[in-house]
DNA sequence: TTACTTGCAAACGTTTTGCACGATT
DNA sequence: AATCGTGCAAAACGTTTGCAAGTAA
């Protein structure tokens, strides 16, 4: 998905950000992985393209895109410090717990219960998470 | 709610953990509240009642609590690393985004929508996380 | 009495900051 | 040319570990 590498880039010019090869390169990677990566898994894949690249320019880029919403944060048994291509509008997940792939779906109807539980809690419903956990096609034939 | 701690005391003894000052104070605190608790804040919150504890060991003790079931760790926005007491069965969490107070209710049944995603999906689903975040009775009342 | 638990201090891994140099616009 | 971005080093932060002394069983 070389597109959406070029639009995130576009997108950081047009915030008054510069691109830079730092830049690109931890662009190119986040905006192409199928999994959530950690701030050091990313800079080790990135440093394979550009040697020079420092993990506090890693963590700076992250800063940026989420600030930008292109990516996010994702919440895990294991740890929320991965991140992972930001979808539009409110989309929910489901993560491999084998090989760590990300997937998203959309939340079908769920306002009704939200507006049940709204209810029945006194709460004033305003955001909701829902994540689910499993094994992905691939891992589970390779299991087989 | 002073039977949750006591029975917390007994399922340590229970396990081979000794009950000690140190672990009735954290179990007090955390037993009793509405809210999630970091390390930190539990940690403050403890010292009032028992000066002499050490950080270290409200970490050694939320370990074992977490170990036995008896609280859980809490995902939010803002972080990751605060506690609560953890519910029977599988609960679904509602958090306010103002107080930070937390209620558990039943998932109704979502397994229809669970299913319908693995197809979808091809994941074999195991697990899932639902949370809603909103304003609680309290403070909509308070900030009217 | 024995084994577990404690708190301190130190170590650790992750994330942030200060800074002079380098690169983008 | 001006400003923004970089990487290094050091600092800061939350958490874990080693250990000798203290305490529950």
């Amino acid at each position: 998905m070389i597109e959406t590498s070029a639009t995130w880039l576009t997108k950081l010019k047009a915030n008054g950000y510069r691109v830079t090869k730092s830049r690109q390169t931890v662009v190119e990677i986040v905006a192409n992985s199928k999994h959530a990566l950690t701030p050091l898994e990313l800079y080790d894949l990135a440093r394979k393209k550009h040697t020079g690249l420092g993990l506090v320019t890693v963590y700076r880029t992250l800063e940026k895109l989420e600030e930008l919403g292109l990516v996010q944060r994702v919440h895990q048994p294991q740890g929320c410090q991965a991140f992972i291509t930001a979808f539009n509008g409110h989309q929910h997940m489901i993560l491999c717990s084998n090989c760590g792939k990300v997937e998203f779906f959309a939340g079908d109807n769920l306002d009704p219960l939200f507006l049940s539980i709204g209810e029945k809690t006194g709460f004033r419903v305003l955001d909701h998470w829902l994540q689910l956990f499993g094994i992905c096609a691939e891992c589970q034939e390779n299991k087989a």
